[in-house]
RNA sequence: GCCCCCAUCGUCUAGCGGCCGAGGACGUGGCCCUCUCAAGGCCAAAACGGGGAUUCGAAUUCCCCUGGGGGCACCA
């Protein structure tokens, strides 16, 4: 296979301390979408090395999140591969072996420097409003003597040894060259003082190994590109097409996200965690079509996409380098879009934890019957409950006031629940045939208009002002139970 | 402070020198439909940040400015 007709091989490599979110998950589908359409690997890593950062919880939220979207990986720490082991945990003595080497190329050292000393280094630079760097007083210890120091137990650093000259240029896929000076990159330390390699070793190395052909990645990494351009030259490895996606921004598009301000989403029914968002209601069929299009778009006017159809669509070349606002009203949009697009079963099976969630005991028959007449009423998978749960309450408590409709009074409203008691009791039943036509001709008789008719029905019946068609409804609540509810509200208006 | 990236309606975006007196979508406003709420249909308001340059011709190329963003850890 010559150079240029390599196999696709991806990676998506998360550092399990905290929450998969929706930068990371956009990550994850975009390298997905390339190697499904190209064909070949993608590659789950678990960038581990920072013990202290690690939370225990989190390579399974990870996990789950990603399948969540829709998106599997061939090789990965839960599946294997022939290039594993992909935790980076369990590859110390790899980092290790290639930092040597490069400490023998002489493109690397030794660094005794003491944090102290670094602190204070740094304290002074930027007094002096330059940019904190490391200044190079162990760059030039000899190998031999800093092997010595080592074996009498000194602690240390490696660092990679920058050259001081000239210029680093490095290709990104959709930004095009990026030049920087040498003497603007830092010395960094890619092993640190506990043996561990930092991500700029251990992630070229890995990449390198795993034969990563694509690195798709977020734009916090371009200040560091040329580093690691550096790194892999001094290898003599060949370079993966780079590819630096924008970062999201706050809806109000003024700069990343905090801490704190993602936790205060959830006040409002939004969140940037994947895992979150299925709670509150999201499919994932609308969160995939949602962020595939923040930061990649197909044409004009398609906007609409399922997981395949995002496949057969997806090129690199339709990417935008430009940071984008999360606009959380939009994914509401795709939400609604996506849930009529889904097949009755399918969408009564969904809605089901959500009254669980919400204390009803909803059985499936019952929920296949209402998914039709609430599909086109619901902008999230959490709004089936709200609307719908009065269909599996024994009874419900209308308000007197919202009984009573607007331009009558109580005595009129009790008048139309005794006629339209009268009209749907005479019926053998209550469906899409029976009662509408009926009702229809009661309110020609009232003079009245149907909103206000069908309003004291509706609230009787349902024990909200707000609720599926009416006579849908009916139907499934059953006609002993609505003539029940009726009378009801009868006696209620008529004590007024 | 230094380095880098980005720049079309409020937001997501199409546009890759003439097809643009800039298209789509969300949101917003209005109308229609209508038993409530939705959904749907129609219409409207809404943008090429500024200045130079190249060219017969620039939203599209180049430069400067401005604005926004990212990075500057023994985190990734």
């Amino acid at each position: 296979m010559s150079e240029n007709q390599k196999e696709v091989r991806v990676r998506f490599a998360p550092s399990p301390t905290g929450r998969l979110h929706l930068g990371g998950g956009r990550t994850a589908l975009y390298n997905y979408l390339l190697v499904k359409k190209m064909g070949g690997k993608f590659i789950l890593r678990i960038e581990d090395t920072d013990q202290k950062r690690y939370v225990e919880t989190a390579e399974q939220e990870i996990i789950d999140g990603l399948h969540w979207l829709g998106i599997d990986w061939d090789e990965g720490p839960d599946k294997g591969g022939p290039y594993g082991p992909y935790r980076q945990s369990q590859r110390k003595e790899i980092y290790q072996r290639y930092a040597e080497q490069l400490i023998d190329q002489g493109d690397a050292f030794y660094c005794f420097c003491s944090t102290d000393r670094l602190s204070e280094m740094k304290r002074l630079q930027q007094q002096r409003k330059e940019f904190p760097h490391y200044d190079g007083l162990c760059r030039d210890i000899p190998v031999e003597e800093a092997r010595k120091r080592i074996a009498a137990g000194e602690s240390y650093v490696i660092r990679f040894k920058t050259p001081k000259e000239g210029t680093t240029t490095v290709r990104d896929l959709l930004r095009g060259e990026i030049t920087v000076e040498n003497k603007t990159i830092d010395d960094y330390i890619i092993v640190k003082s506990d043996g561990w390699a930092l991500y700029h070793l251990a992630a070229m190395v890995d990449d390198h190994l795993m034969k990563i052909s694509h690195v798709i990645r977020g734009s916090e990494w371009i200040p560091t590109l040329p580093l690691h351009h550096l790194i892999l030259k001094a290898f003599g490895w060949d370079e993966p097409v780079w590819i630096h996606l924008s970062v999201f921004l706050k809806p109000s598009g003024k700069g990343k996200m905090s801490k704190r301000e993602s936790a205060d989403l959830i006040k409002d029914g939004y969140s940037i965690f994947l895992t979150d968002l299925k709670d509150l209601g999201y499919v994932d069929e609308a969160v995939t079509n949602w962020i595939a299009l923040m930061g990649w778009s197909y044409d004009d006017r398609t906007e609409i996409f399922n997981m395949s159809q995002l496949i057969d669509a997806f090129s690199l070349e339709h990417l935008n380098p430009s940071p984008a606002a999360i606009n959380f009203t939009k994914l509401d949009y795709f939400n609604g879009v996506h849930i009529r697009m889904l097949e009755i079963d399918d969408l009564a099976q969904r809605i089901q934890p959500y009254f669980e969630a919400d204390g009803y005991t909803a059985d499936l028959d019952t929920l296949k019957k209402i998914t039709p007449i609430i599909q086109e009423r619901i902008a999230g998978l959490d709004e089936a409950p709200k609307i719908a749960g009065f269909f599996f309450e024994k009874e419900v408590h209308p308000k007197l006031e919202d009984l009573v409709q607007k331009g009558l009074d109580a005595a009129q409203c009790a008048d139309i629940a005794t006629k339209s008691y009268q009209i749907l009791s005479a019926l053998p039943v209550i469906d899409k045939d029976h009662g509408e036509p009926e009702m229809r001709a009661l309110v020609e008789e009232l003079a009245l208009k149907p909103a206000q008719v069908f309003g004291v029905l509706r609230v009787a019946v349902t024990g909200q002002k707000i609720s599926p068609p009416l006579f849908e409804s009916m139907e499934i609540i059953g006609q002993d139970v609505v003539l029940e509810r009726i009378k009801n509200a009868e006696k209620m208006l008529k004590a007024a």
